[in-house]
DNA sequence: CCAAAAGTGTTGCTACTACACCCATGC
DNA sequence: GCATGGGTGTAGTAGCAACACTTTTGG
């Protein structure tokens, strides 16, 4: 074990390949809220292992990418989409979580309003966008579910996917989070069935609606809906909370 | 690329060398309220890169070890310490971050009370306890404060502190994880200037005793301190939230 | 006019704060 | 008795929920 003196010469002599590493993988939740209900992107796998059944969209992190950029590029090129709220999730490392080998899988979630899925479901036929609900027997474990009935999800990643509406139902009500699952015009209606479908509670419309304007977060655009066959409803931007930028 | 018909075949075939991966770390941020001031344990760095700096305690994580496993064995071989409330942060892995190679950190914060750490420092001389506190010119950035003054950190060990004080902030008052902090029976003062330490406000004694009791965290002992010369407080044990588990 | 959903006024509850005060102990 | 911090009573305030009500549109 050399010992130089400046530490230019220390990294010249240092060896990166003494020890086995583990891969490292983003794992992307991308998450909306679909007629009521949550839901979130998932991709078929085509090959072994778990051949059939579904994953998050996710991906390898190359040497020289930082962990950020890479679920942007997972999100761009795996998920055919961009621009998304992102934040980082948690870190799943259990050893034995891939069959392959040692995956480290960096969880990232995603929120995006739903008609942004449109286009790529149409890119990439693998991808399906399934409602998430709780299984009916069990007591809070989560099922995905697609046209054809419950998707099976491969890896650990129904436990990501868990992870991930925990922390969305934890924010939803103390964060503004939730503009990032609408278009950038929205009534309030739309806003409440939002919060609802994540928090799976109904909630009561007045009381609702001035918790939202008292917080600063709206701002009326004057316009209304259109389309309605009864009294159409104001629009509102989300102005991006003064208080905390 | 072959194709084989069945997993177990497939697996048989599969080549973990076919890319570079990045090194995978544990740090551990060791939290504890001291003198009325939050601190965290550090580590002098002893060789390049980065030499005399300081440093969280943390480590590698081998091939065949769970990433909790690995704060764990962290804990108690790096840091000396057991038991302690210990929970995932935040993963860290800009490219630069570390000059020898490309290491890509899972960061973990663990909570004790104060004077579980003497054996700590007694046990490795590279040890201290900094006291963490706002730098007087920077808005919010930290500063880890040993004896001799502000203790340089290595790495993006700054931020990775930042981030785990700000998530201990966040959570203090919705959660109980400040009784990690106390020993095991304690008194309402002492509780308050754990909150008071962490938040860097003052609390209304009342207010905050009644919101405490309310909550049911408490368990009244009968038993009163020692050793004041006014009116000795009663001493409370954490009952651990009869709601959550 | 009617149905349907938007939007408002009013009331009451709960959590929390602020302030004033009393209580128990060592010296 | 007195200083010191522990502990309590009382009142006020802010946020929020429940309910009843009015308003505005299409048909």
């Amino acid at each position: 074990m050399t010992m130089p003196g400046n530490e230019a010469a220390f990294l010249a002599d240092y060896d990166p390949q003494a020890y086995d590493r583990p891969s490292v993988a983003v794992d992307l939740v991308l998450m909306s809220v679909v007629d009521g209900a949550p839901a979130a992107l998932l991709a078929q796998r085509a090959e072994h292992p778990h051949a059939g059944q579904w994953v998050l969209p996710g991906g390898f992190v190359p040497m020289n990418e930082d962990l950020d950029a890479a679920a942007r590029r997972i999100l761009s090129d795996k998920a055919h989409l961009d621009g998304a709220y992102i934040e980082q999730l948690y870190t799943f490392g259990a050893v034995d979580r891939d069959p392959r080998m040692r995956v480290i899988s960096v969880a990232y979630f995603a929120l995006l309003p739903a008609d942004r899925f449109a286009a790529a479901l149409e890119a990439d036929p693998a991808l399906t966008l399934a409602r998430i609900a709780f299984a009916p027997s069990g007591e809070d474990r989560l099922q995905a579910r697609g046209r054809q009935g419950v998707l099976p999800l491969a890896f650990d990643h129904a436990e990501i996917l868990s992870v991930a509406m925990t922390r969305l139902r934890g924010k939803i009500d103390y964060s503004d989070i939730a503009f990032a699952l609408l278009p950038e015009r929205f009534t309030l209606r739309a806003l409440q069935d939002v919060h609802e479908a994540i928090l799976g509670v109904s909630l009561n419309k007045p009381a609702f609606r001035r918790r939202m304007l008292d917080r600063g977060w709206l701002q009326p655009t004057g316009e209304r809906e259109t389309g309605a066959s009864f009294r159409p409803a104001e629009l509102f931007r989300h102005r991006p909370s003064p208080v905390t930028s």
